[in-house]
DNA sequence: TGGATAGGCAACCTAAAAGTTGCCCATCCA
DNA sequence: TGGATGGGCAACTTTTAGGTTGCCTATCCA
């Protein structure tokens, strides 16, 4: 499978869309590139899920992976990352030229 | 199920990644309250499966509705949107504190 | 008042997601 | 060189997501 297109930005999203990979995320917040079983600690989870949570993320595009010896280690790929803030903060401008949003809303409900 | 808590975005993002659901964020960009029929045009979807979606969205947080006459009324949430946004934006300051992150991973790797 | 329109509810199907177990291979190092 | 560690691969199970069809209720309006 392809990396995340930069034209559709759900398969991120999606990829963001669990707590686990959220969490992966956070533990690769300081830019070290960790190696699976670093990365399986502190979980109830098996390596073999993590695993495929980091697969999830790869194909998503916000990590990378890199095989070290016999590790393979992922680290963070801020450009993907800043596509789906690229993409929130345009959603988020489109709706702030509406005037009256709320207002209509309530309006049209009388 | 309640609404989205503003402490696990995870559902929040899950919700966005899902192109049909981001289309229909894009149909309420105007800031109008539209009807499920109406939010069901331009697309081969059916109704019943517009309709689940829209309950995605509103179990996110990032749409309400609203009973009008026979209509069911769906308009976008500012504010959950900006949640999704200021966590995103979070998390790229902190992958910003981390200096030569790329670095540290090409480096180990040798 | 009765047909057309809007929508709710429930059952159902299919595919994918999330997780597990088991096994095997590669690599490190004492 | 052989045991411990890291990880890939595959099969399997269970749950959920996405979508459909069918049917029934509510509302609008001519």
């Amino acid at each position: 499978m392809l990396s995340s297109s930069t034209s559709d930005p759900a398969p991120i999203f999606a990829a963001l869309g669990d707590r686990t990979r959220l969490a992966l995320l956070d533990k690769l917040a300081d830019g070290q590139a960790r190696s699976i079983s670093a990365l399986s600690l502190d979980t109830d989870l098996t390596r073999q899920a993590i695993t495929k949570h980091l697969h999830v993320l790869q194909d998503a595009g916000l990590v990378a992976s890199l095989r070290v010896g016999r590790e393979s280690r992922f680290a963070a790929r801020r450009e993907t990352l800043d596509e789906a803030r690229a993409y929130l903060d345009r959603v988020s401008r489109q709706w702030d030229d509406t005037l009256g949003r709320l207002k209509a809303f309530v309006e049209d409900a009388g």
